[in-house]
DNA sequence: GGCATAGTTGAATCCATATTCAACTACAAA
DNA sequence: TTTGTAGTTGAATATGGATTCAACTATGCC
C-alpha cells in the first residue's frame, strides 16, 4: 500500500488546469495506468508513474494529491466501460438465461485477457481501502442482481430469500473469478497452455455457472466451444434413495 | 507490504535458544497471529507484534530477520493443519461425490468462519511474494487434484485432458472461495443476517459445486441444510432444439 | 520585447517504520 | 555470592518513499 502522508497542500483543481496542464495530467493517467497494470497498486510508487511519464517527480502533487486519488479515479472510469449492463443484456431475450449468462461472462475474460494487471489492482486498491471496496462491491452487487433479483420468481418452489439468491449469485459469481484469475492473473503456466481463446474460456465458465443454477445442461443448440462439456455429468441420473447410491458413479 | 529493509543481521537460531528464549519466540508467535487476523498482512508492523505481545521493540529481530519470514512460518502452520487431506477424506467411499465435496468443503468453511483475518493475510502475502504464492498454490493443488484427478475417469466420453480437469477445479473452488470471502471476511451485512450455521454454509455450497460438475442434484437422502435447494432448477428439463425454446423457464 | 501566468524541475525535507546496539537484567551454575 | 550467559530494553540510526517549494522555463498576450 503507497503511504500517504499527511500533509497535502491540494492539487490545482481540474477546472483552471490549461490545455498544457490538462495534458499532462492525462499523461500522467496513462503513465499510471501503466504501471498499475505492470505492477499493481500495491507496489506503485510516485516515482513509478512520474518516471513512466517522463515528467519530475514533484509534479505529480500538482494534479494529484496521491496515488489513491489517481487510482480510484482510473479504476472507476475502467468500471464505467465494463459495467455497461444496458449494453450487455442488450438483444438477450428475457427467458434466454444461457445467452444471459455467456453474454455477461465474455466482457469479463477480456477484461481479465487484456488488463489482467488492472483487475489485480482493484482488488488490492479494495482489500485496503474501504471506500473503493464498498464501490467495488456495489460494481458487482449491480452485475450480480441481475441474475439474484431474478431467482426468487425464477424458483418459487424453492422459497428463495432475496438474500440467498445474493448468496448464490456470489457463489456462482466465484466460478469465473476464480478460473480467471488462475489463468490470466497468475498466468497458470499448465492453463495457459491450453490455448483457449477467450470465447471458449467464457463457454466453458458459463457453462459451469449454467449448470450450477439449474442442476441441467444448457440448451444443446449453440454451446460452441462449449458443447464437449454435455458429457460431464452424472452417469446415473436418478441415483437410489440413499447418499451410498450415487457410488455407481465411480470409475473401475 | 511491511517493507524489509536490507542490512540483517541474522537472528539467533531457533537451535541455540533457551527454555525462555522459545517461550518468548511463540509469544511473538502468537502475538503476530493475531495482530495477522486484525490488521492483515499489508497492515501489520513489527511494532504491532512486539507491542501486543507486550515486548520491546527490538526484541523481535533477535527471533525473526523479518515480518515476512514470521508470517510465512505462521501461515505455513496453517495450511499444515488444513491440508491433511487424509484426515478430511476419511471415512469417505470412493464413489461418494457429495460426501467427498461436502467434506472438502467444511474445513474451508470453519476457517473461514473462525478466523478470516488469517485467510486474508495468506491471499495478501500470496500477492505480494511469489515464492509463498507458489506455495500456497501447490497446497491448493493438492486439494483440487484429488477432484481434478478423476474427472478423466469419471466422465471419460467428455474426453478431458488434466488441464482442462483443472481448470474446471478452479472454477468450482472458486464457488466456495467467492461466497465465503463475502460473508466471512468482507462480512458482508446481507449475507451475514442469514445467520446460515457453517454446517449449512457448506451443505449450500457443495450442493452448487456438485450441480456444476454433475449438471444434477446430488442423492437427495442426505441434503440437511441443502434440502431446499432441490427446487432451484430449471423448470423444463428438456428444452427444445435451439436456445430460444429456454424461455419457457421465464416468470410470467 | 516585456510582462504575467501556467507549468516544470529536482534538491531539500519530512515521515513512518525497520533495524541496530550498547547498556541493562534475570537466571543458573559454581 | 560471584560470575557468565541468555534475554531484554529503548534510544539512536537507517531507509525508502512521499511531499514541498523556491527557482526556473515556456507560453501567450500587450
Amino acid at each position: 500500500m503507497p503511504r500517504i502522508h499527511r500533509r497535502k497542500r491540494s492539487p490545482v483543481h481540474s477546472a483552471r488546469l490549461g490545455s498544457r496542464g490538462r495534458a499532462t495530467r492525462e499523461r500522467l493517467k496513462t503513465a499510471a495506468r501503466c504501471v498499475l497494470d505492470r505492477k499493481g497498486y500495491s507496489q506503485m510508487t510516485v516515482a513509478d508513474v512520474t518516471k513512466e511519464a517522463g515528467v519530475a517527480a514533484g509534479l505529480f502533487h500538482r494534479y494529484f494529491p496521491d496515488l489513491r486519488t489517481l487510482t480510484i479515479e482510473l479504476l472507476g472510469e475502467v468500471m464505467a466501460e465494463l459495467g455497461d449492463t444496458a449494453r450487455i443484456e442488450r438483444g438477450i431475450g428475457r427467458g434466454d438465461w444461457w445467452g444471459r449468462i455467456r453474454s455477461h461472462i465474455v466482457p469479463s475474460v477480456e477484461n481479465h485477457a487484456l488488463r489482467p494487471g488492472l483487475v489485480r489492482a482493484m482488488n488490492q486498491l479494495a482489500d485496503e481501502y474501504p471506500p473503493f471496496r464498498a464501490q467495488l462491491r456495489d460494481f458487482y452487487k449491480t452485475q450480480l442482481q441481475l441474475l439474484s433479483a431474478q431467482m426468487p420468481r425464477l424458483f418459487p418452489e424453492a422459497k428463495l430469500s432475496a438474500t440467498e439468491a445474493l448468496l448464490i449469485a456470489y457463489a456462482l459469481g466465484g466460478i469465473s473469478e476464480a478460473a480467471l484469475r488462475e489463468r490470466y492473473i497468475l498466468r497458470n503456466s499448465a492453463l495457459r497452455e491450453l490455448q483457449f481463446t477467450p470465447e471458449e474460456m467464457a463457454d466453458w465458465l458459463a457453462m459451469l455457472v449454467y449448470r450450477a443454477l439449474f442442476a441441467a445442461n444448457p440448451p444443446a443448440g449453440r454451446l460452441d466451444g462449449a458443447a464437449r462439456l454435455l458429457a460431464v455429468k452424472a452417469r446415473a441420473p436418478r441415483p437410489g434413495k440413499n447418499g451410498r447410491s450415487s457410488r455407481k458413479a465411480t470409475t473401475g
